[in-house]
DNA sequence: TGATGAATATTGGAACACAAATGATTTGAG
DNA sequence: CTCAAATCATTTGTGTTCCAATATTCATCA
């Protein structure tokens, strides 16, 4: 097999796999009303106790009006809440209310589900060896979009 | 490194991929006018010639229900025709147009760019491995959304 | 102090993606 | 041959995601 096939075949299963995320997302929410970022987020705020949008929106490394519908959403169903911060009064202090966190008792691991149950069907010199050409394609990645974005800022 | 830590980076690195692929999509978006979808669609249109909306939709591996605005947004930049199956009246026949042939030759590759731009600055073995990693991630994965397809039309 | 600039959350607009329901048409079974 | 079932494209509704623009609040420094 060439390079390019190789290559060609890397994005078709990239797709593929996000593919089954998605698929996997609206099994999810099937199952406990809430989609994979809905559940993800919940997660975070499980981990992290009290966060502001911003933080939110980093630890789920989405844009923050992505966050502010995801929120909504979750506040809806009584599983977060939103309160004005008096320190500072520009941001929200966002909390897991107890119906999350119960929620978060039953629910799959956050995002993860079926592409665990896949990596485990792996064996371990295969997971090691998909990190480690995952790693170096994000570096890659990343490198080329900050060059591209100096690229497009000097116009 | 074990297992568990594995896995949450191999999920972290598949994410932040993703999401090199939009912006990438977005950039597509403002130097041609078109979005990665929509590109690939074209794409897929020049390679099969006279296509349905529903072999569009498989070629794309996508929902036929998503494919229809694609396509609509095609149509409205006449980079693309929708036109009436004489034979079969339920089917519509989709042709890339002229426009869209000459978007095809300045256009980047459809959905790779970036992402190839990755795979090429990785060593030939660290292509080889991340091919063999996906293919068996997406088999069992892909196992396991047919069992859970079973296991929901079985309640 | 007081104006300017930065940070924060939100809204609005566009696109993508799915499932479920709809309407038109074709096919197939009796 | 006829009517029920399957097929095909589309519409509707929900959710996710981005960017650009906005309003509010805070911080800085002249």
């Amino acid at each position: 097999m060439d390079r390019t096939e190789n290559i060609e075949r890397i994005f078709q299963d990239l797709r593929r796999v996000v593919h089954a995320l998605e698929l996997y997302s609206k099994d999810v929410n099937a199952r406990f009303g809430l989609t994979a970022p809905q559940l993800w987020a919940l997660w975070e705020l499980e981990r992290g106790g009290g966060m502001t949008l911003g933080t939110l929106a980093r630890a789920l490394q989405l844009h923050p009006s992505t966050v502010v519908g995801v929120l909504d959403r979750l506040v809806d169903k009584d599983l977060a809440s939103r309160e004005p911060d008096p320190q500072d009064r520009r941001r929200i202090r966002i909390r897991i209310l107890p119906k999350g966190r119960a929620l978060l008792k039953r629910a799959p691991h956050p995002a993860q589900g079926r592409l665990v149950h896949g990596l485990q069907a792996m064996s371990e010199s295969q997971v090691t060896s998909l990190r480690r050409a995952l790693a170096t394609l994000v570096r890659v990645m990343e490198a080329e979009d900050l060059e591209a974005r100096f690229f497009f800022s000097e116009d």
